[in-house]
DNA sequence: GTCAATAGATTGTCCAAGACAAATGAACAT
DNA sequence: ATGTTCATTTGTCTTGGACAATCTATTGAC
């Protein structure tokens, strides 16, 4: 495997993997006859759990010189411990037909509960506690790449389908939904708007990877009331501060900016009309504070 | 702007943009005072046309030569040329509505026609002619990219809910839809499964991005009888040929391998058991085609 | 003991200039 | 028209150095 291609798998950028050999002595590529840099599968796989440490907080210098062993050792100590409730065995068993690559029944299973519990009930009880599990095994390498993907397809055929099915209400604001340029998980995004929309809120999604410019624009000319965006625990959080705050000098003021995902928990940010969710479940309070608020203000 | 910052809107690497600046003198950045790169917003504008340029078959040494308007030039003649039936005007207002930003006539508009015309003619008839408009304006820089990935977003949604409607028939072969690492574009994969759908085919997808071994993988596990692949205009054809290559020998010989899109347009490949789609319209005879020659086979 | 400031180590990204293979285009021969 | 050869073009990789931004540990004040 050459270095760009190790960089498009880890996403670690070559200089990194450079700078890191140097100092660390790992990775320790072979070279061809040019003297360029080959990586064996191994210490691909290996970097690859590197890569999942450091988005969780821990260091280089520290996780750079442990082998296979140590590092999965380390991983089990980040499981999230959740509680084996009954919701939580039924998003078990979803994973489980998720690694069956039984990808037909998994469909139908998903669209059964989407059906039963209607599509709020659906994201907050079903969705994100099965996400958590996905991020468990994925982070432990116990979910291979087509698996994850496969996981977040069937998600958005289900949640598109449901959202496509939703109508909108005059009186509720007009959100925008988007992430910044460096995000490009989009299934993040997509549960926000799920809960949006059965409040229903005039929802648009521009998808993923859009420049702060572009979005404030788009959102000025448009007569948005909120912009949100959606930070995955992939996204540095020192960075998902650094782009709200300039965002926030992009966007005109009275539009307000709603901000969630993993790279926000437990994170308090103050930035003029800008509201940090820590959990999905309180999206539709958000958009029902925003309906006393506005209710009169829009009329007039 | 700083090189990444460039690197991401334009997709051009670091070293390309650094060995451009010294041997075509352009782009020409200012430095800051520690004498990195800084881009001003006009170059980068020059460039994402530069780029256009360069995936529709154009030379480096040509066009960074030229200025803005020279680049509009070219760009004008590059534009397809399209006949002006009733069709096309359809297509063109919808395209209208997504540049006024009027998101929900855009999507009910669409729904209607979807509901009308079936998910197969909607496809052929109204998605493709729409394509190389949005195509055609994004080339000429005509089109925001909150507008492109408006236009992305809308017809996800679209074909998703119609694809997740469709029943499927067993008698009807299994395919695998995805793309290669380097492409990132869903919308043609997705085209291509809505089509398959309708034809009562067994259709999975990975989404976009996938490792080829982890594809071979799947496939193989999962028994597929096929595995479909699309190559946007993005893609270098050299790099399509030589991917679908390293891929058919990965690949386990009785699964076959469908492959289309722009990238491979007028292109002939001849690998074992590799079709190679220059329209999308002949999605349908290749399923009948494969019905025909296993239906036997299978039940047996 | 708690908090804040300071100093020191860590870490990612950028720079320069050189090298080379793969792809391309032009000139030529069949 | 089609194939062959040769020069040019072009992207990607190399090394080693540099520096700001962040994190960590120590010190000192309360």
């Amino acid at each position: 495997m050459r270095i760009a291609d190790v960089e498009r798998d880890t996403g670690i950028g070559k200089d990194t993997l450079r700078v890191w050999e140097r100092r660390y002595h790992f990775p320790r590529p072979h070279r061809d006859t040019l003297g360029d840099r080959l990586y064996p599968s191994d210490q691909v796989e290996r970097l690859r759990v590197i890569r999942r440490l450091l988005d969780k907080g821990m260091r280089p210098g520290k996780v750079l010189s442990l082998d296979l062993s140590q590092l999965h050792l380390l991983l089990d100590s980040h499981t999230t411990n959740t509680v084996d409730t009954g919701r939580h065995a039924i998003c078990l068993s979803l994973v489980k037909l998720l690694r069956m690559h039984r990808s037909r029944e998994l469909k139908d299973s998903l669209k059964h509960i989407l059906d039963r519990d209607g599509l709020q009930k659906f994201i907050t009880d079903t969705v994100v506690p099965m996400n958590s599990i996905v991020g468990d095994y994925w982070i432990r390498g116990e979910l291979t790449i087509p698996e994850e993907h496969l996981y977040t397809e069937q998600l958005q055929n289900v949640i598109r389908h449901a959202i496509h099915s939703q109508e909108t209400d005059v009186s509720a604001p007009r959100i925008l939904f988007t992430t910044f340029p460096d995000e490009e998980h989009c299934l993040g995004i997509l549960m926000v708007e799920a809960m949006c929309v059965s409040e229903g809120a005039h929802c648009t999604s521009l998808g993923t990877r859009i420049p702060l410019t572009d979005i404030a624009k788009y959102a000025l000319d448009g007569r948005y009331d909120v912009v949100a965006v959606s930070f995955s625990a992939a996204y540095p959080s020192r960075n998902a501060i650094r782009d709200l705050k300039q965002f926030r000098e992009l966007l005109a003021a009275p539009i307000a900016i709603w901000a969630g995902g993993a790279a926000l928990n437990q994170k308090r940010i103050s930035l003029p009309n800008l509201s940090v969710l820590t959990n999905i479940k309180g999206v539709p309070d958000l958009v029902m504070d925003w309906r006393n608020r506005y209710r009169g203000a829009k009329s007039a």
